[in-house]
DNA sequence: TTCGTTGAATGCACTCAGTGCATTAATACA
DNA sequence: TGTATTAATGCACTGAGTGCATTCAACGAA
């Protein structure tokens, strides 16, 4: 699994991860909008185009690895038992998403504070729900092919865009509030539950 | 209800409009990127500067009545009949949004420039996302409000989440697969419907 | 070991979004 | 009429992000 990668690219993921945890540092002691790329480039010890090299905006430096567990959801409706209805397969497969990041994320301290600047920073909550929205669109098609009797295409995609909409407002919401992780895990599960009672 | 408002407050609102109508022509004809605030100034005949008198950003320009509808929502919550339960309130204070959307946006081709131009542009999508987020939270907080036997502040999000994604979803598929308003306004109410069934 | 190739990092100059501040000129109002 | 507002403007500035040419260390083949 440890692939010995060159020394090239070494330096590269070094450099990188100098940006992140410079970036994090800072962002965690004066707030993301008062810290500029130019001086994450410097605490990180690199010139300011070359944060740039390594990630698209000032954003992404907290939401690189930040991936949307889409592939878990896409799996957990491949999976579907026999007798299994909607709600039963909707919930299984925004579970399998949510503990996931209960599991990785929000445990560990980098994680908690990426939550936290997402939920106060609204270019980064944006950001982060953008991602879960390009998912949305898989998802659907996904669960329109799992149901084709019982979900048209439109029906399809307010489910999952209300399924979505719901974690993620509830998350949001129980972040803000300053919620642990167990609480926040248990506020999308709420979601889920709200949303899969609508398709009983 | 047409206010004979001052001469003042009549070309303030003509300055914003020919603001939005420069903007929409320019975008539709060359995209929202290869735009810039200077030249929608220009095509409207005022200073660069005057743009962010009127709009907190670029893309506010896109967004302009979005708080009008909010207020439209919110006014329904308010107007809560003696006997009216939680679905019913949702689903007027949702109708009153679409039934706006229809009859301005739609047919202007507003709605549908907007889906394509979010479609096309990340940045764009992230910030209309954001927009709605925002709103959201006060949707949130008032329906709690309305209804505090009944609701808990991550039930109240979740099911604003809930409803707002899926419409947002719904008539995102219906814009892109060609749909005309008629269409589009059916595809929002069935994922209003949808959603308020989980409420019942 | 040598030498040509690759690519990460850099420097420079640039565009554009957005802000702060002071000023102008037209409207509102007493 | 004279005074107070305020929309619009001009100017100078910060900071994000890009294009381009250059440098130099790592790589790989002879």
């Amino acid at each position: 699994m440890v692939e010995k990668q060159g020394l090239r690219e070494r330096k590269k993921q070094r450099t990188r991860q100098a940006l992140i945890e410079a970036a994090v540092r800072l962002f965690q002691d004066r707030g993301y909008e008062h810290v500029t790329v130019a001086e994450i480039a410097e605490a990180a010890e690199v010139a300011p185009r070359t944060f740039f090299l390594h990630f698209q905006a000032k954003e992404d430096v907290l939401l690189a690895d930040a991936d949307v567990r889409v592939d878990l959801a896409l799996q957990a409706i491949a999976e579907r038992g026999a007798g299994e209805g909607l709600p039963e397969v909707l919930t299984r497969a925004m579970d399998r998403m949510i503990a996931d990041t209960w599991e990785r994320d929000l445990p560990s301290g980098l994680a908690t504070l990426r939550a936290r600047l997402a939920a106060s920073e609204p270019v980064l909550q944006a950001r982060l729900l953008q991602r879960y929205l390009t998912a949305q669109a898989e998802l659907a098609r996904t669960l329109q092919r799992a149901f084709p009797d019982r979900l048209d295409t439109i029906t399809a995609s307010a489910l999952v865009g209300a399924v979505v909409g719901a974690v993620g407002a509830a998350s949001l919401t129980a972040l803000r509030r300053g919620d642990g992780p167990d609480e926040v895990r248990d506020a999308m599960r709420q979601a889920v539950a709200l949303v899969a009672r609508s398709v009983t």
